[in-house]
DNA sequence: ACATTTCTTTCTACC
DNA sequence: AAAGAAATGT
C-alpha cells in the first residue's frame, strides 16, 4: 500500500480509521494535507465506497485543487466524480439542483460584496432608513453574520434583531425578497438555503446522506454555525466524518469561524476518537519554538506542543527599523541580494503582511530595487474594475434579469443616463414587476423619459439585443470583444489615458485582453459555471503566464496552508499586528485570534524567519509612531536575535550585529498605558499646518481636550484622558463610565460634548 | 447631465 | 496618499 510508505504512527491510524466520527488534531506542517489524501486513497482502493460517495471539503479552490491532483498523481486514475470543493461550490451544487425549493431558478446568480450593497442601498431607502446612520455595507455585514450562524429571517433572536436601530428584521426579509426578483443569492445564502432545503425536504436530506458514506473535513476550525449544522446533518446518514484542523490556526473569527465546533467535536459526535499530529516536518527548532511560545500564551485552545528532530536551524531574527521604507530598503533588500548572492533562488521568499494597505511601500521599493516580486491575491484579477464592467455586460446580455449589471454599465461609457433617469426606470421596473432593462424598453416606448434619456436608452437597448442575438454557439470571447468595441467600452478606456496615465490604462487594456483570452474556453454549456467560479474562485491568479522566479508578497490569511524556506513578517507593531481593531475588542477574544494569525504567520517559514517592526509609519497619508508587538514579549529567551539600526542604514549582514541588549530595550515594563502618548517623532506637512492655524495638543479649538466629558453612541458618556494626533486624524483616549479605557479615532467615534 | 472642485473617508483578514 | 462622495458650476 503506496499510501501508506513513510507516515508515522498517528498519521498511520488517522489514514486507516475510516469507520465513525474522527476528529485529527493536526498542527502545522505535521502532514496534514498528506494524510487526508492517503485517507480518500485508502477510502477508494479498498473498495469501501465509489467516487461519488466521497465528500470532501476544502477551504479554498486552491486546495481543492490541488488535493485532487496530488490524489490523482497517487491513484494514477481520475477521480472526476468525486464531491471535492469548497463549503460554497459543494453546497452550490446541492441547490442548484433544487433551487425551486427557495423561489430560485437554477441558474441563479451569486452576487459578490459589491452587489449586496448595492441590493442593500435600494432596500434602506425604501425603508426610508437614513443610509449614513446605518450604512448599507453595516447591515450586510450583520446580515451575514446571521447567516453564518443559520438564522432565516424568522429565527434571528430578539436581542440580535435589536441591533443596527432595530431595523435588520424587516430589512432581512426585503433583501431576501429583492435578491429572488433578481434571481440571485449571495454567498451566506449558498450555504442556509440549502440547509433550509434540508430541513424541509427530509427525503433530499436523506438521499444525500445515504449517498455520501464518507465526509472529510479540512480545516475544520474555521467553520462557522451553518457550516457545522450541514455538516452534520449530512453526516447523520453513515456517520463516517472525520475532521482535520489545529484550533491554533482558526482565523476566520470575522467570517464566523467557531473554535467551539474543534474544541466540541467529541461531543458534537457520539463515540468519536480523536488522533494527534504533533511532528512537524517543516520548521526548524527554533522557528517552532519561537512559535510555540507565543500561541502558549492563549487561553482557548487544545493543550498541545508540536515537535521536530530536524536540529534547531539559524536563530528567528527580530529587527528594529525606522519606518516602513526603511523595513524594506534597508532590511528586506539586503538581506534577499545577499540571499540572491549565495545562489539561492526568489521562489524562496515570501513576504507576509498583515494588512494589504503594506504592500504600497512594499512594492514600490521592491520595484526600485530590481527584485522581482508578485502580489498573490491581494487584488484578485476578477475584481479589477475594468475586468468587472466587462463581466457586467456580458452578464447583462445573457442574463435578462440582472438588474445589478444593467446599473453598473448602463452610463458606462456615458450616455447621458444619470442618476433621475436610473431612478425612473427602477420606478417602473418595481410598479410593473420587470427586469429594469425591459423597464427601458417601456420607458422609450411609452415616451416616459425626457426626449435626450429616450434617445440614449433606445440605443442601448438596440445594442444589447443586438448582442443578445449574437449569442454564439462557439466561445464568447467573440462576443465579449464585440461588445466591449460597440458600447465604447475600449474607446473610453483609451481616452481615459489623459486622467489615469497612460501605465494605467496599458494596464487596463492588458487586463482586458486577459480575459478575452480567458473567455476562449468559454461556451453555452459552461457559462454557469463559468459565472460562478469568477464569484467563489479568487484565487486564480496565476493564469498570467507561468511562474516566474519572484519573492511572493501576500496577506497571512491567504499564506495559510503555504510554507516557504525564508519568511519576512514586516510590520509587528501594536495597532497593525496585533491590529488595533483586536485589541479595542470588547469581548476580548479579538487578540487571541491576532495570536493565532501571528503563529500561522510564523510557521509558514521552514528556515529562516525574519520578523521586523518600525519606529514609525504611515497611517492615511501621516506619520504615526509605532510601539513593537506586545508577541515580542512572549518569544523564548532562547533561537531568538534582536537587531537595531538607525535611520536608513544598512545591516552589515554577514557579521550579523548581535545585540545582546537589544532585548531589554525592546521589552517594556509592561503594555502601555492607555493614556500614555506615544512619543510623536516626526511632523507630517499637515500637522505643521494644523500647529500653525492654533490648535494645539489637548486645547484644542473645539474644546475637545484632556478632561472633556463626552458622548458616545454605544459606548455612553466619559471623560477624555488623552488626545493624540491632529486633527483630523486626532486620536481620542476616553475613560467610559461603563466600558473604561478606549482609544478612538476622532473620524470614527463621532463623539459628542456633554 | 456632466465636469470640476472640494470635502470626507479609508486600512483588517475573504468564500 | 488615494479613492470616493458631495458640492458647485456650466
Amino acid at each position: 500500500m503506496q499510501y501508506l510508505e513513510g507516515t508515522n504512527p498517528p498519521q498511520r491510524q488517522a489514514i486507516t480509521t475510516t469507520e465513525g466520527p474522527l476528529l485529527v488534531l493536526a498542527g502545522a506542517g505535521t502532514g496534514k494535507t498528506r494524510v487526508l489524501i492517503s485517507r480518500i486513497a485508502h477510502i477508494l482502493t479498498q473498495n469501501l465506497a465509489e467516487l461519488d460517495e466521497v465528500l470532501a471539503v476544502t477551504f479554498t479552490n486552491k486546495a481543492a485543487r490541488e488535493m485532487q491532483e496530488r490524489l490523482e498523481a497517487e491513484l494514477e486514475s481520475s477521480v472526476k466524480g468525486m464531491w471535492m470543493g469548497t463549503f460554497h461550490s459543494l453546497s452550490g451544487r446541492i441547490l442548484r439542483e433544487h433551487a425551486q425549493l427557495v423561489g430560485l431558478d437554477k441558474d441563479f446568480d451569486i452576487v459578490d460584496p459589491d452587489g449586496q450593497a448595492s441590493v442593500m442601498r435600494d432596500i434602506l431607502l425604501a425603508h426610508g432608513i437614513d443610509e449614513k446612520q446605518y450604512t448599507p455595507k453595516q447591515m450586510v455585514g450583520l446580515l451575514s453574520a446571521w447567516k453564518d450562524n443559520s438564522w432565516l429571517p424568522e429565527e434571528v433572536p430578539a436581542e440580535e434583531a435589536m441591533k443596527l436601530g432595530g431595523h435588520g428584521h424587516s430589512v432581512y426579509r426585503s433583501y431576501q425578497e429583492r435578491l429572488k426578483q433578481l434571481n440571485a443569492c449571495d454567498f451566506g445564502d449558498m450555504m442556509l438555503l440549502t440547509l433550509k432545503i434540508f430541513k424541509e425536504n427530509p427525503e433530499i436530506l436523506q438521499q444525500y446522506q445515504q449517498q455520501f458514506k464518507y465526509i472529510l473535513v479540512d480545516e475544520y476550525q474555521d467553520t462557522n454555525g451553518v457550516q457545522y449544522l450541514w455538516l452534520r446533518l449530512l453526516a447523520m446518514g453513515h456517520k463516517n466524518i472525520c475532521v482535520v484542523g489545529d484550533d491554533d490556526q482558526s482565523i476566520y473569527g470575522w467570517r464566523g469561524a467557531q473554535v467551539g465546533n474543534i474544541l466540541a467535536f467529541e461531543e458534537h459526535f457520539e463515540g468519536a476518537q480523536t488522533i494527534r499530529l504533533e511532528q512537524n516536518y517543516r520548521c526548524t527548532g527554533n522557528i517552532l519554538h519561537a512559535a510555540n511560545a507565543v500561541i502558549s500564551h492563549n487561553e482557548q485552545r487544545h493543550a498541545k506542543e508540536l515537535w521536530t528532530d530536524s536540529g534547531q536551524g539559524v536563530p528567528v531574527e527580530v529587527h528594529q527599523r525606522w519606518d516602513d521604507v526603511d523595513e524594506v530598503r534597508g532590511l528586506m533588500v539586503t538581506v534577499i541580494n545577499h540571499h540572491l548572492k549565495m545562489g539561492g533562488s526568489l521562489k524562496d521568499i515570501a513576504v507576509l503582511v498583515r494588512s494589504a494597505s503594506q504592500t504600497r511601500v512594499l512594492e514600490a521599493e521592491l520595484r526600485k530595487a530590481k527584485i522581482p516580486h508578485r502580489l498573490v491575491k491581494i487584488l484578485a484579477f476578477h475584481d479589477r474594475k475594468e475586468v468587472k464592467d466587462a463581466i457586467a455586460y456580458l452578464k447583462l446580455v445573457t442574463r435578462p434579469r440582472d438588474d445589478l449589471s444593467f446599473e453598473r454599465v448602463i452610463n458606462l461609457p456615458k450616455r447621458g443616463i444619470g442618476d433621475s433617469t436610473l431612478k425612473q426606470l427602477k420606478q417602473i421596473s418595481q410598479t410593473r414587476n420587470m427586469p429594469v432593462f425591459d423597464a427601458a424598453v417601456v420607458a422609450v416606448n411609452e415616451n416616459l423619459v425626457n426626449t435626450k434619456a429616450k434617445k440614449a436608452l433606445y440605443e442601448f437597448t438596440q445594442l444589447v439585443n443586438g448582442w443578445r442575438s449574437d449569442i454564439p454557439n462557439g466561445s464568447y470571447d467573440q462576443l465579449m470583444e464585440m461588445i466591449l468595441d460597440e458600447s465604447g467600452y475600449v474607446d473610453m478606456l483609451y481616452e481615459d489615458k489623459a486622467k489615469e496615465g497612460e501605465e494605467k490604462m496599458k494596464e487596463r487594456i492588458d487586463n482586458v485582453k486577459e480575459l478575452l483570452r480567458e473567455l476562449t474556453d468559454v461556451t453555452q454549456e459552461n457559462l454557469l459555471d463559468y459565472f460562478e467560479n469568477l464569484a467563489l474562485d479568487s484565487d486564480t491568479i496565476d493564469l498570467l503566464g507561468i511562474p516566474q522566479d519572484e519573492v511572493s508578497i501576500m496577506t497571512v490569511h491567504a499564506s495559510k496552508g503555504l510554507e516557504f524556506p525564508m519568511v519576512f513578517l514586516p510590520g509587528f507593531e501594536d495597532g497593525l499586528f496585533p491590529h488595533q481593531r483586536s485589541i479595542d475588542d470588547e469581548l476580548g477574544t479579538g487578540v487571541e485570534e491576532e495570536r493565532r494569525l501571528a503563529y500561522v504567520a510564523m510557521t509558514r517559514a521552514k528556515k529562516k524567519l525574519i520578523i521586523s517592526h518600525t519606529s514609525s509609519r504611515k497611517l492615511y497619508g501621516n506619520w504615526i509612531s509605532c510601539e513593537p508587538s506586545r508577541f515580542f514579549l512572549e518569544l523564548p529567551e532562547k533561537g531568538v536575535r534582536y537587531y537595531k539600526e538607525g535611520r536608513g542604514s544598512e545591516i552589515n549582514y554577514i557579521k550579523e550585529g548581535h545585540n545582546p541588549t537589544g532585548r531589554t530595550e525592546l521589552k517594556r515594563k509592561g503594555p502601555r498605558k492607555m493614556g500614555e502618548a506615544a512619543p510623536q517623532t516626526q511632523l507630517s506637512d499637515a500637522q505643521v499646518d494644523a500647529l500653525n492655524k492654533g490648535p494645539m495638543i489637548g486645547v484644542s479649538a473645539d474644546g475637545m481636550s484632556t478632561g472633556t466629558k463626552v458622548m458616545h453612541e454605544k459606548l455612553g458618556t466619559g471623560r477624555i484622558l488623552g488626545v493624540e494626533g491632529f486633527p483630523p486624524n486626532r486620536k481620542f483616549i476616553v475613560d467610559f463610565d461603563e466600558h473604561g479605557e478606549k482609544k478612538m479615532l476622532e473620524s470614527m467615534a463621532n463623539l459628542q460634548k456633554i
